[in-house]
DNA sequence: CGGGGTCTTGAATATCGTCAATCGGCGTGG
DNA sequence: CCACGCCGATTGACGATATTCAAGACCCCG
C-alpha cells in the first residue's frame, strides 16, 4: 500500500490571475446566473486542496474530477467523482474539508464564493439552490457509506451502475479514472478491484473492451447484486 | 447476521396531535426561534421511516437517537448518533432518505418544517443556519465514510473519543447504545467490537466499568490509533 | 522497438465474519 | 429472598473474504 502519486499543485489564484478573471457569465446552479470563469487543469493537478480557503465554487464543464481525503498514513479515501455538469466545493465553512484534483484533463468553472453568497443573501431562491446541492452531496455521501459495508463484489456492481447511469456513453462505459481511483472510492485494493471485474467478466455479466472500457452485458443482474 | 428488531412505529402526527401542537417557542437551530413542541419517544420507538414525509425538524432534548439505512437484506448501516443538542432530520427534498429511531426514552423539539422555510426564505440568517446544519451533516458523513475504511481497532478509538468528545461524563463515557449499534455504525459485527473493547481493555487503553461504561484510560494511545 | 505506468494474475496470509456456547446483569415471579 | 429466564455481551474455534507480496502481461507513447 501506500504508492500514492503527488503532483505539482497549480494554485487556482495562479489560474484565475491569468484567466481574464471572472467576467464571464455562465449558469453555474441550474438556471441561476453567476459570475464564473473556464479554467483548464491538466491530468492530476490539485484543484484545491483541505484546508485551504474555500474562495471559489466548481462547476465540471468537460473531463472529471476526483474529491478525496488522506489519512496520515496514505491511505486515500475518495469521497467523490465528478462528472460534466456536477457541482462541487461549495463549503459553508472558510476551509475546503476534502481535496479535489483533475482525473484527466478538465475544463472547470470558477465562481468566486463571496459573489455566490451575496446573491444568496438577498436572493432566497439562490440560497435554496445552495442548500439543495449540500443536501444532494449529503445523500450522495450516505449512499457512499452505505457502499462501504457491502462485498467487493456488490461495490463494483454498485459503482458500474452508477457509472453507466452517469456516463451514459454508447454501448459502453469509459470510465476516466485509474484502478486505483476506483479502489480508493470504494474501499478495496486495485488487486481485488481487478479480481472482481474478472470475475464479473468472466460470469458475461460484463464485458471489458479495454481496462477502461465496460459493457454492461446485464444490468439486472448487476442490479440484483446491488443488494 | 440479521436478527434486527422491528418495533412498532408510532407516528409522529399522532403524538403532534395529542401535544398541543407546535405552539411553544424554543430554540431550535441555535438562536434562532422557530415554533416547536416537546415530545417522548420510548426506547426504539421510531422517528420517522425512510421514504416517509419530510414534515418536521428534530432536536434532541435528552436520550439519544439512531439514524439509519437498510439494505434489502437486512444489513443495517447507522449513519449517525444524535445526541442532547443535536439537530436532525432536516431535508432539503421531500422524503426522509433515512430512517430514525430513540435509542431509548428520548425527548425530542420537533418545529414544522413547513414554519422553519418559510421563515428562512424572508430570513436569510435563519437560511444560513439552515444550510450550514446541512453542511455540517455532510462533513460528519464524509469522515464517517472516511472510518469505514480503517481497521476494526482504529474504528473502534475513534468511536470512543467521538463519544467521549460529545457525551464529556465524570470520568467515564456511558454509552446509549448497544453493541449492534455500534457494530452497525462502524461496519464491523458485534464479535468484532467485543472483542476490540476487550484488547484494548487488556491493553489497558481503556476500561470496562461495565459493557456501557467506559474509562478512556489512555485516550492519547487511542488518537494515535485513530490514524 | 523499447520502456514506464497500469492492470492482471497467483500464492500465501491476515483480518474479520460466522457459528456456537457461555457468561452476566436484571427484572419477574414463586 | 432466591431462582429462573431473558436479553445483551463475551469468548472460542473455524472459515471466508479481502489484503499483501510478488511476478508478469498489456498498452500507450515516445
Amino acid at each position: 500500500m501506500i504508492t500514492r502519486t503527488r503532483t505539482t499543485p497549480s494554485t487556482l489564484d495562479q489560474c484565475a490571475a491569468k484567466s481574464g478573471v471572472f467576467t464571464v457569465q455562465a449558469p453555474l446552479f441550474d438556471n441561476v446566473q453567476v459570475g464564473g470563469a473556464a479554467i483548464t487543469f491538466e491530468r492530476n493537478a490539485e484543484i484545491f486542496g483541505e484546508g485551504e480557503n474555500a474562495d471559489y465554487v466548481y462547476k465540471v464543464l468537460s473531463g472529471s474530477v476526483r474529491a478525496y481525503k488522506v489519512l496520515s498514513d496514505g491511505r486515500r479515501q475518495v469521497t467523490a467523482f465528478y462528472l460534466p455538469g456536477d457541482v462541487f466545493g461549495i463549503e459553508s465553512e472558510l476551509e475546503h474539508s476534502i481535496s479535489a484534483e483533475a482525473i484527466d484533463r478538465t475544463a472547470i468553472l470558477v465562481a468566486r464564493r463571496s459573489s455566490v453568497f451575496s446573491i444568496a443573501d438577498s436572493d432566497s431562491e439562490v440560497a435554496r439552490h445552495l442548500w439543495s446541492a449540500t443536501a444532494e452531496e449529503l445523500r450522495r455521501s450516505q449512499n457512499h457509506a452505505l457502499l462501504l459495508i457491502k462485498t467487493a463484489k456488490e461495490r463494483i456492481a454498485a459503482f458500474l451502475l452508477d457509472m453507466a447511469a452517469r456516463l451514459a456513453g454508447k454501448g459502453f462505459v469509459e470510465l476516466p479514472m485509474s484502478r486505483q481511483d476506483i479502489a480508493d472510492y470504494l474501499g478495496l485494493t486495485i488487486e481485488t478491484v481487478s479480481r472482481t471485474l474478472t470475475q464479473l467478466s468472466e460470469g458475461s455479466t460484463i464485458q471489458l473492451l479495454a481496462s477502461r472500457r465496460i459493457v454492461l452485458r446485464n444490468p439486472s443482474r448487476l442490479n440484483e447484486l446491488n443488494a
